[in-house]
DNA sequence: ATTCAACGGAACTAGACAGTCCAGTTTGAT
DNA sequence: ATCAAACTGGACTGTCTAGTTCCGTTGAAT
């Protein structure tokens, strides 16, 4: 490493070098690009163009099509994953248990339903063929991720005596695809005009766990 | 037309006229490669050799790359729809709700859960933004047409007194995601390795009308 | 001020691909 | 047998694209 005292640190990061600079400029372009055209369907003349970058510098920082591709979906669902897990409201003080499935349910939606990871997730799905291994990062950051931290939600309900879950991954499951699977089909398969309202939001996800509740409610 | 005895039939058409023969086959082998490639990764040079035709052909018959697309698509979508649609059991003489419900879960499923069925979503779902309309049938013949007719059953079911429905559409899209959710997540996104067995199936039709009855049993 | 890696610009390779064209052949109905 | 429609095979056009090469320029650290 150059060992310099002004590290490209992460967070803050306004004083970034030529190269950090530009690199940054080509994963944007590559975003916008990729998701609007797919993976055949983008150029890679055109993306060093709107990227205000020759060409040899894009294959000097990604090597290739493939790679760039392969490195900008892993940076979007790392970063889509993480700031999803970070939304999950704290368990530990609740006393409605309805109201906080559905704020949780909420904030859930309000990350997904976004063009930018909806758009993420049809190119992905779309080239499971091509990048079997993009897909399953999708979903093990994804769907298994959402599923998993519920999953240790519900059992400390069930241990505080708000529900009774006794299979606490299946209830986390269910639970899930209540919520998701009707917004995030339509979305996939009508486009971003069917992307709930935040009144639909909450509409939708008072009805999901309203669904819900009767089967794990306490006896 | 050309007013004959053998008019091209529907059913069993053994007797193909040389025309419809070679339509026949420049269909199959679009259906292989489109699935196979997507739209774009497909070739129709290759695709006219696959089809034992002149490219000629394939553009006498089709227009263009794209006319045979969508119209590939849409015939695999009505196809599919229409199966989909006869496999729904009689809900005249029930009696059982519970196993009602689970045989009519694991129809849809096993009706849905095939790799070409599979992959024409994975397809469709890629190319939204080329093929809006595409997308917009499937949804319409998939999922809008099996939660109507499913709500025509819990309908029934309700005025028969086996079951509390308010909101039939409503309870038929919660049933419906509960059962197709997870399946059809997990095989968008890990591939025809993640189809159900049979005996998986029945497990997880199980559990979702397990869920799904509490919410909607009779006071 | 110097130095060197990174960058720009543009031409270039090597191949691919949708769609057209044409001369000659096959098919099927009359 | 006749004949029109459909089909073949292959050449051809115009265009596009991933990736490379060359050479002159810029910028950031010493």
């Amino acid at each position: 490493m150059t060992a310099a005292s002004p590290e490209p640190a992460s967070s803050p990061s306004q004083p970034l070098g030529r190269s950090e600079r530009k690199r940054r400029d080509m994963l944007a372009a590559a975003e916008r690009m990729f998701l609007a055209g797919g993976y055949l369907g983008t150029n890679m003349d055109e993306l060093a163009a709107a990227s205000g970058v020759s060409k040899q510098t894009v294959y000097k920082h990604f090597g290739s099509k493939e790679a760039l591709f392969v490195e900008l979906v892993t940076t979007m669902t790392d970063a889509t994953s993480e700031a999803v897990h970070r939304s999950v409201p704290s368990v530990e003080q609740v006393d409605d248990v309805g109201a906080y499935l559905e704020e949780y349910a909420d904030r859930q939606l309000d990350a997904v339903m976004t063009p930018r990871i909806l758009q993420l997730r049809r190119l992905v799905i779309g080239e499971v063929a091509r990048f079997p291994e993009l897909a399953e990062a999708l979903h093990e950051r994804g769907p298994v991720r959402a599923i998993e931290s519920l999953s240790t939600v519900l059992t400390r309900l069930d241990q505080r005596g708000l529900l009774t879950v006794d299979d606490a991954r299946l209830a986390a499951t269910q639970f899930n695809w209540l919520v998701m699977g009707e917004p995030l089909n339509r979305a996939m398969l009508l486009g971003d005009r069917a992307i709930p309202s935040a009144a639909e939001r909450r509409e939708h996800v008072r009805r999901s766990v309203g669904a819900f509740l009767p089967a794990y409610a306490v006896r």
